[in-house]
RNA sequence: CGGGCAGUAGCUCAGCUUGGUAGAGCGCUACGUUCGGGACGUAGAGGCCGCAGGUUCAAAUCCUGUCUGCCCGACCA
């Protein structure tokens, strides 16, 4: 008998994070690279886990207000040259369709038959269309505020991509809104953040830090761009979602403008605001361990798997009865609002190789019955996040204890992530020990170091030229941290707030 | 767009230096033995050796061109 390798993953964690990553991608079904550059395939199993991101926080735009529409893939080029830093931002990353139809070439194939007289780009981020509707949308203080979201697609030329994290395409949602004060928008982006937060904590156990990102770091057009920023196990940052307060750049660019109660015309206060396909890459890198993913049960496609073991056909048919019963017993229980969520895996594979399917896509319960767990009513339970082979249960106790379960399994994956957050972070205050926290041992093969260090500073060139150096980046300035008087530990300049850096996705 | 590398079975790759019947592992199919933490055996299916040209009796192998992909930089939800 072959002896099975120590970890299922390889390399593992400590040995080569961004392979384990792709590994685990793979190991997980989760996705595949495709044909196309740079654009992943996403499979049944990581797609579950999107429709579960979006049906979440769906139902928490709407229970604040938010309607969905849908607004066209493409944009006419000239749409996006309005906003000046917009421009700048977006128009490398752009896809640009100059044809359309196709002929036979001269040579065999299709040629691109008819230019068009308006190039269109492939939506890299919806602002401008969006914009262009909301002017004609917009002509009271009673049409406002308008307070949209849409659930699509966006393509960003990205030259480096990496599954999940940076794809050429991605899903995403984005909300768009219009108000008719600055504080009305303001309190909006701030609100969407605190929904972005309580849904990264509380449903993908994914600890965040809300902030402000700086100048150099902010949205093209943006007044002010928010975000929440999680650490991942490598202590890497990855910017998890973002709220942008866009002011008023937008509405004058594209015209938003509207009479107030004293008749007077004004522009409106716009706001944007993001999460993609990314989160699942966060998700990823959160929990999983050199075995492979680890979900937290409320987003996990099936909370429960139930795995049938039998050796004859006279053994299958008791089994597998007693699996659709325990099946329906599960069901009859909820979680976080909702039926339980069950799976009978009865695929004729191996027991072994099929247990170790669902321990590699991370599923919290795997439940395993034989004949001889029928004799006795007893089910054989293992849990994902303490690993290990598990151990037999009554099988009552165990179905009265499901919720429960689950529960501590979500809220076991939020406290460990959260435990290596603070076990990761530091506050410096000199450059000296900037410098050494963010320098790798070995510079030729880096193993896993730095982690979220809080600072003083002060935005400038001096500050810019060290972090290029050393491949670090301000995340965020915390807007929930007190403020506090100290000096800049790049430039020696006064400061009143601490920012966090960290090397990033 | 600069610098490095690679295209051979579904996947990962060997073979190329020194030209001579197309290979391995994994995966897949069938049968048997197995089965409570990744099984094993036997038999099979599966190929435009990226593409085009050249050298040669003969090219996966040598030469030229070309296309595509990957890695490292600049850019980034």
């Amino acid at each position: 008998m072959a002896k099975p390798p120590k970890h299922a993953i390889s390399p593992t964690r400590d040995e080569n994070y961004p392979e384990w990553y792709q590994q685990v991608v793979k190991a997980a079904d989760l996705a595949e690279t495709s044909d196309v550059r740079g654009c992943m395939v996403i499979k049944p199993w990581g797609y579950s886990i999107w429709e579960n991101i979006e049906r979440g926080l769906d139902a928490m735009f709407k229970a604040t207000g938010h309607e969905n529409a849908y607004f066209p893939l493409f944009i006419p080029m000239s749409f996006l040259e309005k906003e000046a830093e917009h421009v700048e931002g977006f128009a490398k990353e752009c896809a640009v369709v100059t044809h359309h139809r196709l002929e036979p070439g001269p040579e065999g194939g299709l040629v691109p038959a008819a230019p068009l007289d308006e190039p269109l780009i492939v939506r890299p981020t919806s602002e401008t269309i969006i914009g262009a509707t909301f002017a004609r949308w917009v002509q009271s203080y009673r049409d406002l505020p308008i307070l949209l979201n849409q659930w699509a697609n966006v393509v960003r030329w990205e030259l480096r991509t990496r599954m999940f994290l940076r794809t050429t395409e991605f899903l995403w949602q984005e909300g768009h809104t219009v108000h008719a004060t600055e504080a009305e928008a303001m309190e909006e982006t701030r609100k969407i953040l605190d929904i972005y937060a309580d849904f990264a904590e509380n449903t993908m156990a994914m600890p965040v830090i809300k902030g402000e990102k700086t100048a150099g770091e902010r949205f093209p057009g943006a007044v002010h761009t928010y975000s929440i920023e999680a650490m991942m196990q490598d202590r890497k940052a990855l910017q998890a979602g973002t709220s942008h307060f866009l002011g008023q750049n937008f509405s004058r660019a594209q015209e938003i403008k509207f009479q107030d109660q004293q008749g007077e015309e004004v522009f409106a206060w716009t706001t944007s605001w993001g999460v993609s396909t990314r989160l699942v890459g966060g998700l990823i890198m959160t929990h999983s361990d050199d075995d492979g993913l680890v979900l937290p049960p409320k987003l996990a496609p099936a909370q429960v798997v139930i795995l049938p073991l039998y050796r004859n056909d006279d053994e299958r048919g008791p089994v597998l009865a007693a699996c659709q019963a325990l099946k329906q017993q599960i069901e009859s229980k909820r979680y976080a609002d909702a039926p339980v969520r069950v799976r009978i895996d009865d695929r004729d594979i191996r027991g072994g190789e099929k247990n170790w399917q669902h321990v590699k896509r991370g599923v919290p319960i795997r439940v395993t019955i034989g004949p001889r767990d029928l004799e006795s009513d007893q089910v054989f339970v293992a849990r994902r996040d303490v690993g290990g082979k598990g151990e037999p249960v009554a099988r009552a106790a165990f179905v009265e204890a499901v919720p429960q379960t689950l529960d501590e399994i979500q809220s076991n994956l939020f406290q460990r992530a959260l435990t290596l957050r603070e076990q990761s972070t530091c506050q410096l205050d000199s450059l000296a020990e900037f410098e050494e926290y963010f320098t790798p041992a070995n510079p030729d093969q880096p193993e896993i170091h730095g982690g979220l260090a809080w600072c003083h500073f002060v935005d400038g060139p001096e500050m810019e030229e060290k972090l290029k150096q050393l491949k670090v980046t301000v995340r965020c300035v915390p807007i929930d941290a007190e403020e506090e008087p100290g000096r800049c530990i790049f430039s020696g300049q006064p400061s009143r707030r601490r920012g966090v850096f960290a090397k990033a996705y």
